[in-house]
RNA sequence: GCUCCCAUCGUCUAGAGGCCUAGGACGGAGCCCUCUCAAGGCUUAAACCCCGGUUCGAAUCCGGGUGGGAGCGCCA
């Protein structure tokens, strides 16, 4: 039987980062085995659920790369389905109706929490033959009352469940609606889901879907409950750790591969192999392997695998993302060297797209004001002559090549008498506003003479005034 | 409270009874290199939650404790 998986978010909010592993694992699963990954959007909570929601989950996957093999199935859309297998269950014996009202649940709850036990229903409605008049009633489940339920978990291994400790939960509300239990068996069962890989908090409502599709007649499939993300202090990651939705790790610099990368290691390892790509995650990923305890969010960590993958990944497939950084800061990059020759002088000294966009402005925006302390160190009255002979010397290079540019430079630094860096730095100040920029040959050469020279000048002029 | 789950450096992890003087990575510290910032190279500090048991031998198996987490809705 070829494996099929499933990633089912409810979109009452953004793609959350901890959804998009479950996600990333699921995919994995299906793409090593040559299976299939589906989409399923779980809004059957119309009050909670938004347009907007699907629209950032929908938009979170195609950022992160994690296409579904089939269009996505939206719940609402299927409640006709649900109400008939309700109906069958009914005729068959294995749920029934229940008349109590809130506020007996209520009630019955909170009795049970006096008496120190697990507030659940009590089946008092498991035998009922006539209707409570003028009352809509709930359909239950009519779970069975012995016996145990034996979850052979993918990760965590077998975790057995006492049936007597489960009650008859509710499988279609008083106004007809199907609930999330219920909803989650059918739709598995009929999309021929074989594996389920879904979050740790899911654990205890498996037993309660296991009897649902045993009561159908229906093969449970294999379940895999992963490890949910803390924050870096270990408590549930949340809005107060940060960023917690993907497009935020989008809006922060980060690649899409690189997430990616950082999520498949946060609870799963292969050896001590750190990065993996695409094709070796699908690979190498293995289910069983995934941790059981969960793990913590480590930006740091996140910013390294992010840094490595600046420097490796070919140019051409940074050049989108780094483009839309720099859009982002209001600087177009149609009006300068091409993005990817400036994502190879910068790649090394920035760790994301954000910082490579900010120290990269400069190349096709001009200088609004230096950096107040570089200037006052570097823009000096010795520093307006060295200047002032480099515009000499850079108008009458021949050709605008790096190597004629650093040839001139050294040349200059030499003919003065002063070390490199006497003539490195007032060159970045003037030309990037700040003294942090790729070499200094390289900075010119693709910033370009016109744009240097203008510069040089402008710095000469305000250094000579000081 | 009840049910279920978990436990190796600060963090992510390797480890499936002797290979462990517990390995790698991030982060930290130090040194080298250097036109800035970086990158790179080298060195270094840092962990098996506790207590019992099994065994010739336990980070690894078992029991208990402690600590963390999840769930207990006409939410998903």
């Amino acid at each position: 039987m070829s494996v099929v998986t499933r990633f089912a978010p409810s979109p009452t909010g953004y793609l959350h980062i901890g959804g998009a592993r479950t996600a990333l694992f699921s995919y994995l699963y299906a793409r090593k085995h040559g299976g299939k990954f589906l989409l399923r959007i779980e809004d059957t909570d119309r009050e909670r659920s938004t347009d907007a929601a699907v629209k950032a989950i929908f938009d979170g996957m195609e950022w992160l790369g994690l296409a579904a093999d089939e269009k996505p199935i939206f719940q609402t859309q299927r409640f006709g389905r649900y109400g008939e297998v309700a109906q069958d269950m009914l005729k068959a014996g294995t749920a029934y109706h229940c008349y109590c009202s809130k506020e007996e649940l209520e009630q019955m709850r909170n009795e049970q929490m006096a008496r120190k036990e697990k507030p659940r229903y009590d089946g008092r409605c498991r035998h009922r033959t006539e209707p409570r008049p003028g009352v809509q009633p709930v359909i239950r489940f009519r779970n069975p009352t012995g016996g145990a339920v034996v979850v052979r978990d993918l990760i965590k291994g077998d975790i057995v469940f006492q049936n007597a400790e489960l009650d008859d939960l509710i499988i279609v509300r008083s106004d007809g609606t199907p609930t999330y239990n219920f909803c989650v068996v059918v739709d598995d069962w009929e999309m021929g889901v074989t594996h389920v890989i879904r979050g740790d908090d899911h654990v205890n409502n498996t037993p309660r879907q296991i009897n649902i599709l045993s009561a159908l007649g229906a093969t449970p499939p294999q379940y895999g409950h992963v490890p949910m993300i803390l924050g870096s202090d270990g408590v549930k990651l949340s809005k107060r750790h940060g960023a917690v939705s993907v497009v935020e790790y989008r809006a922060l610099g980060f690649l899409p591969d690189a997430v990616l990368n950082y999520l498949v290691r946060l609870g799963w390892s292969y050896g001590d192999q750190e990065l993996f790509t695409r094709e070796e995650m699908q690979r190498l990923f293995d289910i069983e392997r995934v941790q059981k305890a969960p793990a913590r969010f480590d930006m740091e960590k996140l910013v390294w695998v992010n840094h490595e993958y600046l420097k490796r990944e070919a140019p051409e497939n940074v050049a989108g993302e780094f483009r839309w950084h720099l859009e982002r800061l209001g600087v177009q990059p149609a009006d300068g060297p091409k993005l990817e020759d400036v994502i190879l002088a910068q790649r090394e000294r920035c760790k994301t797209l954000v910082e490579m966009a900010e120290k990269s402005k400069f190349f096709y925006a001009d200088v609004a004001a230096y950096n107040e302390k570089d200037a006052a160190k570097h823009l000096t009255p010795a520093a307006a002559d060295i200047l002032d002979a480099l515009v000499a010397e850079l108008k009458a290079l021949p050709e605008w090549k790096p190597e004629a540019i650093h040839a001139a430079v050294h040349g200059l630094a030499e003919k003065k008498g002063v070390g490199l860096g006497a003539v490195a730095q007032p060159i970045r100040v003037a030309v990037a506003g700040m003294a942090v920029s790729p070499p200094i040959d390289r900075t010119l050469f693709l910033l370009g003479r016109e744009r240097t020279l203008v510069r040089l000048e402008a710095a000469r002029a305000y250094a000579a005034k000081k």
